[in-house]
DNA sequence: AATCGGATCGTCT
DNA sequence: GACGATCCGATTG
């Protein structure tokens, strides 16, 4: 299978969020490969989206979003949890990113299963926070090129989805009038 | 099925 | 010093 390239994130990120969808994110994680096919996405942007890190402008937390597209924005939320985003923007934008808040696994699920302290499938990465824990994700990741073969990828798919649903992102207190979260149905 | 609260800490004001 | 782009277990209906 093919990696995905820079051009493909170089479009405006609710494109690319949707279009994120089938296709799939690799994980060498001691030596083992983990995968899954990602199947929920939420986009966010800069100026235009107050629920944006990115909103109020560059800071050290959030300068990924500004960085390199295909690049990894990783940030800790919540005291416990890690969440992966992946730099997208057209290139008249400042900054934007996907995060990718669901995959259905493929590779590597005993591993994952150790990860999550679960043997039950379907709870082992339907959630950001569970995928990172999943994948074994953390601030080391953050900024890694995901064009690149490395410990962190994405694959091209044949693979399309013939349902997607548009929906309001979850845990915002602003900005629930914008269908930027992108559901397999 | 739906709701509630606790855990836990880096980042920004 | 307050607050999250969350998760989980417990409780309630």
């Amino acid at each position: 299978m093919k990696i995905l390239e820079a051009a493909f994130y170089l479009r405006d990120t609710a494109i690319v969020a949707r279009e994120l969808l089938g296709k799939q994110l690799v994980r060498i994680l001691d030596g083992k490969v983990l995968s899954g096919v990602i199947t929920e996405t939420e986009s966010y942007g800069h100026s235009n989206d107050q629920a944006s890190h990115a909103y109020k402008g560059q800071t050290l937390r959030n300068a990924a979003m500004f960085g390199s597209v295909g690049h990894a924005y990783v940030y800790f939320i919540y005291g416990n949890h890690f969440c992966l985003n992946i730099v997208a923007r057209d290139a008249l934008a400042p900054a934007g990113a996907v995060l990718i808040r669901t995959l259905q696994p493929v590779a590597g699920i005993e591993l994952m299963q150790q990860n999550r302290h679960t043997i039950d499938i379907k709870k082992l990465c339907n959630g950001p926070g569970k995928l990172t824990q999943a994948l074994g994700i953390n601030l080391l990741d953050n900024g890694v090129d995901l064009t690149r073969f490395g410990k962190l990828y994405v694959l091209d798919t044949e693979l399309t989805f013939p349902h997607i649903v548009a929906k309001p992102r979850i845990g915002l207190s602003q900005e629930k009038n914008k269908l930027w979260r992108f559901v397999v149905a």
